[in-house]
DNA sequence: ATTTAGTTTAACCGTTTGGTAAAATTTCGG
DNA sequence: CCGAAATTTTACCAAACGGTTAAACTAAAT
């Protein structure tokens, strides 16, 4: 009734406002955003902002609330879920890769937010939706101890993975530069990766 | 006859504005700096700041070259070295983690340079000490062909290693509140992974 | 003691910033 | 068609910003 379609098209001048704020300042961070450019973007007047939203802070707060909203419950329900240590890591891995390409900004953008104000972050923005991940460090416990992969603290396990899933999208241009790639090689080269990291992992949990 | 110490102490008024703008940029970046606090923490007038630097963005440039050519030498210089594979891996992560614990703003501070300005980066901050890499995909190609480690891409190789090195440093209150770990736990833990990231490395290697 | 160059300070300037007030306009139920 | 509520625009403000100027201070040279 509201709206036929499935994703929400940005209609109303509080949508265009927010999707406006979403893109300023995933690209440049709260102090790098002005509220003009935000309303610029958004092609309506500036004092609407604060109509819409009382404050810079309150803006931000509200497009970094969503960002968060949408990376965490698909990693935690994964790594949360009780399939087997092998299959839970390939899932892992791929949905990781899959949501960071298709939101390449995400890692950074929680990543300085926490760098600047953390206790904002902690407090305010993220909910109570943190993954656990004591099933998935005891999973990788009873493996080791029946033998069936070699012997490997869990932290640096999920540490390992995380970083190498997330790493190559926040230094792209650095890695692109460095390994002499244009911009499509490099399109590609992230999307093999979805196979390589899982590969890498499993290869080095092999048992000894 | 200039200075008799091994290291520069901070004398000069030049020498405190400059320590006082890595604080502050490391800290905010080039948005989030403002130059009354650079003044305010170095202790000296606002004017001084323009008397001995130029501009905000001149000083900027300042710290940024400062930074790169502190992280990269070292780099280069182990990667491109004639090693052999399994030595230059374990040198590598060696030096990558050492670097980065002792300056661990340094990996956030250049991602976030190039994603705002990378023309600026790569044109007038970075030098010509770019590491190539390409020595170390012959090796890799080399030890492949010769059955002496599983066949691996050296391109995805050297990206998990920097990945599995770097993003913990950029993601380590993210990480701590994660694993659970007060701050003294993740000073242990992230001395650990010289080791454990070696060992990671090494063991996905292993033949088939 | 006076000059001179280098250094530091206080006061100021034009612009931009986030934010506000009030008028103007649109929307919509009666 | 009217009027009240919601929306949008115009004009504006105080504070903060990067930067400049000219005066004041300091220290060494003559």
């Amino acid at each position: 009734m509201d709206n036929p379609e499935l994703q929400p098209i940005p209609d109303t001048t509080e949508q265009k406002i927010f999707e406006a704020a979403h893109e300023v300042f995933t690209q440049k961070g709260m102090d790098g955003a002005k509220m003009q450019e935000i309303a610029d973007r958004a092609g309506i007047n500036k004092a609407l902002l604060h109509y819409y939203y009382r404050s810079k802070e309150k803006l931000y707060e509200m497009v970094a609330r969503a960002i968060i909203n949408k990376a965490m419950p698909a990693i935690r329900q994964v790594i949360e879920s009780d399939l087997p240590l092998e299959e839970k890591i390939r899932r892992f891995i791929g949905t990781y890769i899959d949501i960071i390409s298709q939101n390449p900004y995400i890692p950074l953008f929680i990543i300085s937010e926490i760098n600047k104000h953390p206790e904002r972050f902690f407090d305010a923005i993220l909910p109570a939706t943190l993954p656990k991940p004591e099933v998935f460090f005891r999973q990788v416990e009873a493996e080791v101890a029946a033998g069936k992969i070699r012997n490997i603290k869990p932290q640096h396990l999920i540490v390992n993975i995380v970083s190498m899933c997330a790493f190559p999208f926040i230094g792209k241009p650095m890695m692109r530069i460095l390994l002499g790639m244009g911009t499509g090689e490099m399109r590609i080269f992230l999307e093999e990766r979805k196979y390589e990291v899982t590969t890498f992992v499993l290869a080095s949990l092999r048992p000894e």
